[in-house]
DNA sequence: CGGTGCGTTGAATCCGGTCAACAGTTGTGG
DNA sequence: CCACAACTGTTGACCGGATTCAACGCACCG
């Protein structure tokens, strides 16, 4: 459909890039959260930043009416829980089983460099998010959601066999995700199914037979 | 055309204290920039960090067929160019003629605190802007766009006479901001002019008759 | 078994996009 | 000064994609 020019290059800016931060908590202690559990709620007094250990963590808005939208899943390796001021403006919890360590800021430099550097990226993937969510249509976004999920798993791009991506959250937690309804992102998957790019070995679990396809839809 | 107030932005829903930043470039030097002219481009070297002094800036994203998503609108005080890698992965131009401070990130232990928290609010305004964009129907996105222009202006909630908000920015901008078409926007705009909701004094000015009701519509 | 949660599929509706024409403003040059 | 072009914004008609509403299948679990 278009051939992506090197200069914009669409592709979200993998959280793997500078790898998984060797952050001092590494060390410490980890904290089980079930999954459905909240891990802080809108409110909340903020400070603490979480590392994932293990599991998946969503963090949301939401509004009045219930309707909410998801800014981000957060993997293992990933450091969350960034605020500007001293209460939380997003929810966060648990997708499936997680657990977390704790990371209390502290003066030293190098750290807070580093928490720095993992904020920023943060920041980009907002973004990213943002270009996704603004400028796609359906199928683009399921699109981009399937690329960004191959990527946090490491089978972007493998052969059939690899090319396994297994989704941990619900159809509604990605069309939360994505700004669509549940029944969207269901018709997106059977019609990229009957298109012979994906395969669908279970609702939670797929395969991608042509990664270009799919990298096509995002345009 | 822009008259640079005191800016006493009182955010009702996120807390956004502590407004115009007391950084030591305040009293540097200030570049100036024609309405329409770059500031940096993605793939750019990244590093240097701007304060707005006058004007008003758009940072952005491009698709390979010229698709954009504006990120955010920068106006006086606030501090732009953070970013998580060594290169540049948004775009920034001026969108009228505009001034700009530069901050090259010292090791100033206080300063580098100030400018965390002030990515922070970026990092916030991401979110913000994605639970419009992701969950509100054209209405909805252009109220909340209104509301934000009223709040930077410190307009917000101001009886009639007080409540002009002025638009610096043309509709292809609000559009590419909202994730809309310009003709969308521009059909909103009447239709809340009809419904006695706004008064449009010209196109690029306008005053809010009911605040309740532009609430409401952002839900 | 029946109940419940999750996912898929179908049909009708509607909102926003697309295409197109037109109006208002600014700027340029003869 | 006017004529014209170029740009920006508005309005209309039509269309299509996503939502809405609804039914159904399926796995899990009491």
């Amino acid at each position: 459909m278009f051939d992506a020019s090197p200069l914009t290059q669409a592709r979200p800016l993998s959280p793997r890039d500078g790898d998984v931060a060797h952050l001092p908590a590494l060390n410490g202690p980890v904290a089980t959260f079930s999954a459905g559990s909240e891990i802080y709620a809108q409110g909340d007094r903020a400070g603490t930043l979480y590392q994932v250990a293990f599991g998946v963590v969503r963090v949301y808005r939401l509004l009045a009416d219930g309707r909410r939208q998801i800014c981000a899943f957060h993997m293992v390796g990933d450091v969350f829980g960034f605020e500007a001021g001293i209460a939380r403006h997003v929810f966060a919890d648990a997708v499936t089983t997680t657990g977390l360590r704790t990371i209390r800021p502290s003066s030293d430099a190098d750290l807070s460099r580093e928490l720095y550097r993992l904020a920023m990226q943060s920041l980009g993937h907002a973004h990213d998010h943002l270009l996704t969510v603004g400028r796609n249509d359906a199928a683009g976004r399921v699109a981009a959601f399937l690329l960004e999920m191959a990527d946090r798993q490491g089978t972007h791009g493998e052969q059939t066999g690899r090319a396994q991506i297994n989704l941990p959250m619900s159809r509604t937690d990605i069309a939360d995700y994505l700004g669509l309804t549940i029944e969207t992102v269901s018709r997106v998957l059977t019609r990229l199914k009957e298109a012979r790019i994906l395969r669908l070995t279970s609702s939670r679990e797929l395969q991608v037979l042509r990664w270009d396809a799919l990298e096509d839809l995002t345009a």
